[in-house]
Formats: structure tokens, sequence, C-alpha cells
DNA sequence: GACTCGTGGCA
DNA sequence: TTGCCAAGAGT
């Protein structure tokens, strides 16, 4: 790496691969010239750990409802809930909400341009306040993201995959090879991140179809293999499943749900994608587990009358 | 640092 | 079919 960097390769790294991006990125709505900040930040919270197909239909919908923070704002918990539909993690439709509040009441309905106020809101960590102030607000930050983790690994590292858990090294390698200009580290940051999500993919990475094919170290390492197996992420038969299909259960009831007939509804259930619950060790210890957890966790309420969605 | 937290598509 | 994985954050 550092070779590359003092021989003055980089910048030709910088030219190939901001060049790819301009000819083959997606077109998404969310990078379009006048997309606002609110736009590019509801975008950046769907879009953690979920694919774009997914996100596309419900952000549209979430901008056509709420096009200000300050809409959102004025909405029940409830209805971001109910609205965030089957994207997963509903924690983050939460945190968005109390984000959209926190906009409204402390930046006066404005979302923030600096990394360090955006960082400050609620589900905003380190890739999604240097991904909203580079891609809404042209700043130059270092956005540092699974797919960029990856092709800096294989370009500069000559390995098939980052480590498992991101390292301070890694940030200091992409701030090193990051353009000095600004303008250039911008589309730099979204150009490294897309091609990641095209070319330089996990599993089957496109390497014919790649700008800097001959420039990665990992090729010229003769593409080794990761020196590590990932380890799956469990579902079945976790409490995932179950506060799955708990929210799922809750996202159509309008009244409170009596705990009761609760439990049974979701022990019966027939959405396809969840697992019968019968099969569980333990299903109605872990049925209330899980829902305990939901409660905890303030997305769900317990009042007199059952088990409801927070207003 | 190791875990937890949803969901669905695809190799 | 089943396991991997997708623009992470919070504890």
């Amino acid at each position: 790496m550092n070779q590359l960097i003092y021989s003055g390769g980089v910048q030709q790294i910088h030219d190939k691969i901001n060049n790819w991006y301009l000819e083959n990125a997606r077109d998404l709505p969310w990078r379009r010239p006048g997309a606002t900040g609110w736009e590019v930040m509801v975008s950046e919270f769907m879009l953690q750990q979920t694919p774009v197909v997914r996100v596309l239909p419900v952000w549209e919908e979430w901008m056509r409802r709420w096009p200000r923070p300050q809409d959102l704002a004025a909405e029940p918990l409830s209805e971001a809930l109910k609205a965030w539909g089957r994207l997963g993690y509903p924690r983050r439709a939460q945190r968005l909400h109390a984000a959209a509040v926190e906009i409204t009441t402390e930046y006066n309905g404005q979302v923030p341009h600096s990394e360090e106020q955006l960082r400050a809101l609620p589900g905003v960590g380190d890739y999604t306040a240097a991904a909203i102030a580079c891609f809404a607000f042209h700043e130059p930050t270092v956005v540092v993201d699974t797919n960029i983790r990856r092709v800096h690994a294989r370009l500069f590292g000559g390995m098939a995959l980052p480590e498992q858990s991101p390292r301070a090294s890694e940030f200091a390698r992409a701030r090193q090879v990051q353009p000095d200009d600004s303008a250039t580290a911008n589309l730099w940051n979204i150009s490294v991140m897309e091609l990641g999500a095209l070319v330089c993919t996990a599993r089957s990475p496109k390497c014919e179809q790649c700008p800097v094919f001959d420039d990665c170290a990992w090729i010229k390492a003769g593409q080794p293999a990761p020196h590590y197996t990932p380890k799956g992420q469990a579902w079945k038969g976790t409490d995932r499943q179950v506060r799955g299909a708990i929210m799922a259960i809750l996202r159509e009831h309008e009244e409170p749900v009596a705990e009761q007939s609760f439990l049974a509804d979701l022990a019966h259930q027939s959405h396809a994608k969840y697992v019968a619950l019968s099969m569980l060790e333990s299903p109605l210890e872990q049925r209330e587990r899980a829902l305990a957890g939901l409660l905890n966790d303030g997305l769900a309420v317990n009042e007199s009358g059952g088990i409801r969605l927070p207003s």
C-alpha cells in the first residue's frame, strides 16, 4: 500500500474508480442532485444492513408521507414502525423517529451538516454520520462501510476479506488513500462504495469488470482465500425470530392485543417465512422472553387492554 | 471485543 | 435446500 501511495499510483486509482462510477453508478433517488439532507439521512438508516432493492419502495413511501423531519416528528412512533414494514431491525425506525424529533427541536428542522452533530443523533454511528455529511452536504469525510473496507482490503491489502471487526489501522489507511482535493475525495467515497456493491462483492467478485484489476494487491497475490471463515448468523429458533413475529402482529392491530390471545396468535400465525413456533424447545418461555425484550426496548407497550405499538 | 438486533434473496 | 450476506449501531 505504502509503495502505491508514495509512487503516486494512488492518484491513477482515484481516476480509474471515479470514472468507473460516473459510467456505471446506479440511478438511486437519494443520489439525485437536489436530494435533501433528510432524504439522504432516511436512506442511510434504511440501508443499514439492508439491500437497496428492499429499501427503494419503503423510502419512496416515507418521503411521500414525511418529506421533512418535522413531518415524521409530528407522528406517533407507532406510525413509523408500521411504515417501516418488513425492512427489519425496527429499532432503526425508532431511532430515526427520535432523531427527527431532535432535529425538529434542537436544529429547527434542519439536518445538521457537521459530522460531529450528526454523530450525536440517535441511531447515527461513525459510518452514517460520515455518509450523510459526505453525500448530502459534500463534506470530504472519511467514509468507511463494509463495501469500502472490502475494496481496501483487496486493492491495498492483498486480502480476500477485511478483518471481522474494524481496526483503527483500517481507518488510518482509508484516510491515507483519500484524495487531497475535496470534491475528488467526495466522489471517491461513493465510487469505492459502489464498486464494492457492484463489482468487488463479497462472494463472487466480478474481477473481469474491475477498473483497477491491474492495480489490485489481492489479484497480484494470486487471490488468496480468506484467513478465517465467517460464522453465520443464527436465525431459526432465536429470540430475534420471535421478536420479528411479534412486531408483525402488532403492526396489523390498531387496538391493544390481549397477551393471552396475542401469544396464541403468535403460535398460529401462518406467515410462510416463520418456522412454526411449536418447533422451538421452550416456545412459551421464549415468546415471553422476546416480548419482554421488546417492551424493554420501547418497541412495544403493555397497557391494561393488552400489547400495542408505542405511541 | 463480543453480542444482539430482522428480513429476504441468492449461490 | 441451507448458509451467507446486505450503505451498522448500541451495549
